[in-house]
DNA sequence: ACCGGAGCCTGTTAGC
DNA sequence: TGCTAACAGGCTCCGG
């Protein structure tokens, strides 16, 4: 569920409450929930380890420890992070609990299972073959132009790819998309400059609103504390099948691409 | 290189 | 109202 600006969202709202927390204990009742290494290890690890820091690589939430190691977190479709009282009764979908040394613990609650957590002594392990970060000041219309030359994808598929662009899922993708008024179905050497360009813009004006929103609590997504984010009051086409366009007044599509539902108006997207 | 489909899971919603 | 099928914001593997 969470992409880019879900995922810094939660970010933000966790790193105060958990840097220079000590971690005193995790236990799992979903063993696939961890991805490496096995639990038993993994234990054993954390055990004493303080939290440092807490950043974001793509849709991988990165709990710096003390020891250089880092724990992980992707909450794929369903996943969600708070750090409560530890007397606060358990989610029955809260398979993985972290114990800190401040009597509350960091849950991980994943309904549908799809989330993973990794202790790592290097990073690169897990977030290695990411793409680059569309928000930082280094990518640019020119990096886009690079990435989209010689291949012969669909669109939104490529925006999709991970080890292409990091952080954009299906909710950013057809907002990009009608951001930049390009169909999802272009072939990736199709764009003309102008056209890569405005990509470019949609991208980062997307990533950036749903930032400024705090997410889009369309389907499951909430924020730690329990509150909804804001970005669903801004999307234009993202589930909005049949309904008009805010810009042209057309209806708007729903197409399936990728095996991924797809959003866009026939009047706005060329 | 790239596409589509299946699989991983549970819960909610749409349709009959 | 009740049942069933489709669908869900992610990602990986497989065959073509």
């Amino acid at each position: 569920m969470p992409e880019l600006p879900e995922v810094e969202t939660v970010v933000r709202i966790l790193r105060p409450q958990l840097v220079d927390r000590t971690l005193s204990g995790m236990r799992c009742h979903w063993p696939r929930h961890i991805d490496r290494p096995l639990l038993p290890e993994f234990q054993k690890r954390i055990v004493g380890r303080k939290i440092k820091g807490v950043s974001r690589r793509g849709k991988f939430i990165l709990i710096a420890l003390d020891n250089g190691e880092t724990l992980i977190v992707h909450l794929r479709m369903s996943g969600h992070l708070a750090v409560v009282a530890a007397t606060l009764p358990i989610d029955k979908h809260s398979h993985t609990i972290f114990e800190l040394d401040s009597g509350q613990e960091l849950r991980f609650r994943d309904t549908r299972k799809f989330g993973r957590v990794y202790l790592v002594r290097d990073v690169q392990e897990v977030v290695g073959r990411l793409g680059p970060e569309p928000l930082d000041p280094a990518f640019s219309a020119a990096t886009l132009a690079e990435l989209l030359s010689g291949r012969k994808r669909i669109l939104k598929s490529f925006l999709l790819d991970q080890t292409m662009i990091a952080g954009i899922g299906n909710i950013y993708a057809d907002e990009a998309l009608f951001h930049a008024g390009l169909l999802p179905t272009r072939r990736t050497d199709s764009l003309a400059a102008d056209e890569i360009v405005a990509l470019f813009k949609g991208i980062r004006e997307v990533l950036q609103l749903g930032i400024a929103r705090e997410g889009a609590s369309i389907s499951t997504y909430i924020k730690p504390d329990g509150e909804k984010g804001d970005m669903q009051n801004e999307v234009k086409v993202f589930r909005r099948t049949g309904e008009d366009c805010f810009r042209c007044g057309e209806m708007i599509h729903r197409i399936r691409l990728g095996g991924r539902s797809t959003h866009f108006c026939p009047g706005c997207q060329q």
